[in-house]
DNA sequence: TTCCATTTGCGTACATGGTACCTGAATGGT
DNA sequence: ACCATTCAGGTACCATGTACGCAAATGGAA
């Protein structure tokens, strides 16, 4: 074994599919990361220890740590087969504002189906093969706009707060819910509801009250205030490349 | 003393202050508040437990949970004494603009200052009385250009977007280093380093090389850097304002 | 002044978490 | 048949949030 080094998960490969001697692995880096990931889907991140992952796979906590130098690194891997979920083609169609529709419902679509994604992609400076690959996607988008690399990238960061921020709007305080332990309907309820009311009602925030109270977006389905927004976003993006201005 | 119902903490008032019968309270909200956040900004939020706060005020760790209900509710206090700091007119002056970079450099100020703002504030949803205050000056920015409330929220949630995300690039990957207890500088180099390279050198994701390798704006001083991605969300922002769009 | 209900200070204790260390079992080349 | 090598996982340590309970302080009432 090597001087154990301290660096990127994606730097240390898994070691196993060597032919010398020594016990064979009963387990893999996939197997962990995808216990961890139905655990974490299922009950929260904060669920997903060491010694649940390992409970479910019916080892020992310690077990895990042949294959995960620490925990913060099976995060990485966590995040990173989620990103592998989001379906893209090889190649920008050509239809700039199509592909990033696309990506941002796919990102989207993976963000709700795993609760924690965005929570985690926030948290930690990662940089998996797969996030590479949809990153990698949204900058190709904009190639062939005539804009130079900072701009490309700059756009493709405006498009990926908003999404971020958008899928943490739908889901942010149903986690919250979930972390204190009470249920949803009751957290919105008796928890946060009595103090906003009591905030609307003292009248200090005249605008905040009207962002709460004559918001028509408020009522739409959240697919559709989604689009809405992503569309607002590629508008703004649309006016500021002068290649796409025609008019 | 009441049924302890679990509710936010901005309704549950600190209680002293009262002149009945019983023992005088040795401490405060905002004292416990501002040691940790003391602590927090010397050596991270995860370094502000209980336990420490209550030593450096010289007092046992359950002293406090007369002050604070739980943990988390500290981060909540926490967050909005950085927020105070924001410092702001009481009204939008009529120059939208200049309003929104103000408040953007100012946000970007607290948030170098306090490098767990933008996490904690991320990671929660939390309304606090400061936190109010500085979005609805947001807010108020917009008012008179002809904007529905919809609207208004949504150009304010970008140029929020947009605020978090350039700090939390400017410091992300320096609280990364801190937290793993490498230096910057070592972590760069032998963490995250090697990595990156091998990315690049594989050529499997070009445009990433090129935002990566033929920056020009990298090379930015961050204050100009974080200038430059403002302006050009503000150039946004105004390209779909109508009443803003003379030309 | 003397009590006593009330409120604070805080030590003790428990549950839960990451993970260092160590022993024993399995494995394949010599 | 032996042995270097690798994996499995039990035990143990330390840090954390916080429930509980009792002693100390306090001010009004008697």
């Amino acid at each position: 074994m090597a001087d154990e080094e301290a660096t990127s998960i994606w730097m240390q490969p898994e070691g196993h599919e060597r032919s010398g001697p020594g016990r064979r692995p009963g387990y893999s880096r996939e197997q962990i990361t995808r216990t961890a990931v139905r655990i974490a889907d299922a009950e929260g991140v904060e669920a997903a220890t060491m010694r649940r992952i390992a409970g479910e796979l019916g080892t020992g906590a310690m077990s895990l740590y042949r294959y995960v130098p620490r925990r913060d690194d099976l995060f990485d891997l966590m995040i990173d087969l989620a990103m592998s979920e989001i379906e893209l083609p090889d190649g920008p169609s050509g239809d700039w504002r199509g592909d990033l529709t696309l990506l941002a419902r796919q990102t989207r679509a993976a963000g709700l189906r795993h609760p924690w994604l965005i929570a985690l992609l926030t948290s930690r400076p990662t940089l998996g093969p797969h996030l590479l690959r949809v990153h990698e996607f949204a900058l190709s988008a904009f190639n062939g706009t005539g804009l130079d690399i900072d701009d490309i990238t700059g756009f493709a960061g405006m498009l990926n707060d908003y999404v971020h921020s958008a899928i943490r709007r739908e889901i942010g305080w149903l986690e919250e819910a979930r972390r204190t332990g009470l249920d949803p309907e009751r957290w919105k309820r008796d928890y946060m509801g009595p103090y906003v009311r009591q905030v609307v009602e003292s009248g200090a925030f005249p605008l905040f009250n009207r962002s709460v109270l004559d918001s028509r977006t408020a009522h739409l389905a959240p697919e559709e205030r989604f689009r809405h927004g992503l569309d607002r976003i590629l508008d703004a993006i649309a006016a500021l490349i002068p290649s796409l201005r025609p008019r």
